[in-house]
DNA sequence: CTGTTAGCGCTTTCAT
DNA sequence: ATGAAAGCGCTAACAG
């Protein structure tokens, strides 16, 4: 850890012991003061859990309000050992779900009086353990992971613990922990489906990180469709691990450089941004979306609806997602371990545009 | 403020006290025990200030590693009045260059040991005013505000206060506050006379909310590459409070509608957002970009690459922006109060792609 | 109903 | 060089 020069001085401040403090800010003495009582009168009379005679509460509430007595978080946090602080820990924030989501957390947490801590981890698993343990000594009273992987022993750690945690977006079915999610076997089944159903036949998959559950599902969902009229995955058009517009556009170039005949006439992207590139891609090519290859993304970012054509996309509702997450976690907060987990899954949608026509 | 119903048991903790404590958090008592020292001694060991036998030092350490002692830093914060923590302040979290700066930010702020905290505040005032007080009561060290406008008296009164401020992204050229941005009027000079250049005469701007200095700003450069040239500002093709892509849809099918002899010849807009409207809208009307009209961007967004075609576009240091604001808010931070501001300006950079072209 | 006391975990005089 | 004690601001027994 860098540390600067000490290339000012060190300044003294002098506590002005009698009157207020240094920084202007009023504790609940200066309130038990003015108001005649004593401090723990004044705990009494705010916390509202405890009998106090009307009279004095209301002495002590005009107090609060000429000193604009506010209580130190971090007294209170380290008498109480919590904080009414929840942490909410996401890979990147590059990808516009999770503001999305983060939207829906802010919601609710404030209209409960919690405060919300974003830690951004970059996908850097060390630099999320390191994060989430001080977060701990914090006394966050409880955590919302955006994170979730195979790898993520630290979090069921956490959980085993005693610590509220809830998984969003990215869940971990067999793991006794609680999520909230969008099926995502449910969208690349209805996503797949419709193209079935618009009478392409040969789907090509572009997919993501296949060491995150999400994927797998979609890949399942895609599978099941492709199943239900009698067609097996061809995996010559399935590509994993792509991430990002640059891979989509990569990943399709590729693939339009194969062999003619194995051409898809549809591409199942599982992420808007893929969706881009590929579509840059085929365009590229000097091919027609979607008369030549019809395109379908996977996420309704705010900006597919101005791509040309505009994208077809499997829309998926992450404010709700933010929204129930919280609602669950505040409850888990209420209920330290005497809940037991739920896994909840909202259902995704199709947005219909311009992308996908009809075959033939 | 809402509250749940208690639908479960209050569950009591008891505290071993003797041996560890509930939550398995090591105390520095805990570490004196084990060392066979007191408390105040182990304190000093860690903090490096005071001298401390080595031989005790080092049964110290041993007993921190064995114990896997970290300190409180609620506690540390309710004594020392300071948490090695600051708060950075968004207006939102959907414009890209917020991740961007905030991954600089992060970058310098770990490098020093300080712990981030992420506030966004949907641009509501009073929703940023409460979450200051909230923050500074919860003694954070310093803060970086991305909301600056011409309503910030807040932010000046927490600065006056002695609270390390600095602005990012926005700034307030005529207070006496630290501040680092990207010289906006410099890029849209820029960019405007690069337009120039290429021979387009009729410029359209499309700009932003016009109490933002940035976008005021943006204006003032557009004007002077004009008047450079010997061009006045024509402001049947200035607009101003265009947001999102939207309305740059909107303002674009507008101009569009208006007299074919007033048409412009170049669009620049004061964001690649807006920009993307704008040639979605230009498209739309059956023009052809660049050779009908030539579209301007401004900020580099991911995606801006990957439009049709490609959008050239003013690009913005935005992480060097987050490097520099925060070093400079670590040092002020050190220094309280003995620093005069410093407004820096970096310099944006245009970035060539095909959306405009050659005139004639 | 209310005041007194103790203590959350830490740092910092003040003694020794 | 080290320990004892006080106190940061708050809440929760425990007495009255």
């Amino acid at each position: 850890m860098k540390d600067f020069l000490n290339e000012c001085q060190i300044n003294h401040y002098k506590r002005l012991h009698k009157g207020l403090q240094g920084d202007g800010m009023a504790t609940i003495h200066d309130v038990a003061a003015l108001a005649g009582v004593s401090a723990s009168t004044v705990s009494r009379a705010l916390s509202g859990n405890v009998k106090v005679n009307a009279e004095t509460k209301k002495r002590v509430l005009e107090a609060v309000a000429q000193l604009n007595y506010q209580p130190s978080p971090l007294a209170k946090g380290l008498k109480e050992g919590s904080t009414r602080t929840i942490a909410v820990i996401v890979p990147n924030l590059r990808n516009l779900l999770f503001p999305a989501a983060i939207s829906g957390i802010t919601e609710v947490a404030s209209a409960y009086g919690y405060t919300i801590v974003l830690c951004s981890t970059d996908e850097d698993i060390e630099k999320e353990k390191a994060d989430v343990a001080n977060l701990v000594r914090r006394k966050i009273d409880g955590f919302v992971f955006f994170t979730a992987t195979q790898r993520s022993g630290h979090i069921m750690e956490l959980a085993s613990k005693g610590h509220p945690v809830v998984l969003l977006v990215r869940n971990l079915p067999q793991e006794p922990i609680d999520s909230v999610s969008v099926d995502n076997e449910l969208g690349a089944y209805k996503g797949t489906k419709f193209l079935l159903e618009r009478g392409y036949r040969s789907i090509a998959l572009i997919c993501g990180d296949r060491e995150l559950v999400l994927y797998q599902d979609r890949f399942r969902g895609y599978q099941r469709a492709l199943a239900e009229v009698g067609l097996a995955v061809d995996f010559g058009l399935v590509r994993w691990n792509v991430k990002g517009w640059k891979q989509g556009f990569a990943a399709m170039t590729a693939l339009l450089k194969e062999n003619r005949s194995a051409w898809p006439d549809a591409v199942f992207a599982t992420s808007d941004p893929k969706a881009l590139g590929i579509m840059k891609a085929i365009k590229q090519a000097g091919l027609s979306i979607p008369r030549d290859i019809a395109v379908m993304g996977y996420d309704n970012m705010e900006l597919s609806e101005l791509t040309d054509p505009a994208l077809t996309t499997v829309a998926q509702p992450f404010h709700q997602t933010g929204v129930q997450g919280t609602e669950r976690l505040l409850r888990l907060i209420q209920c330290k371990g005497s809940l037991k987990p739920e896994q909840v899954k909202l259902e995704p949608t199709i947005l219909i545009r311009q992308s996908v026509g009809h075959k033939e």
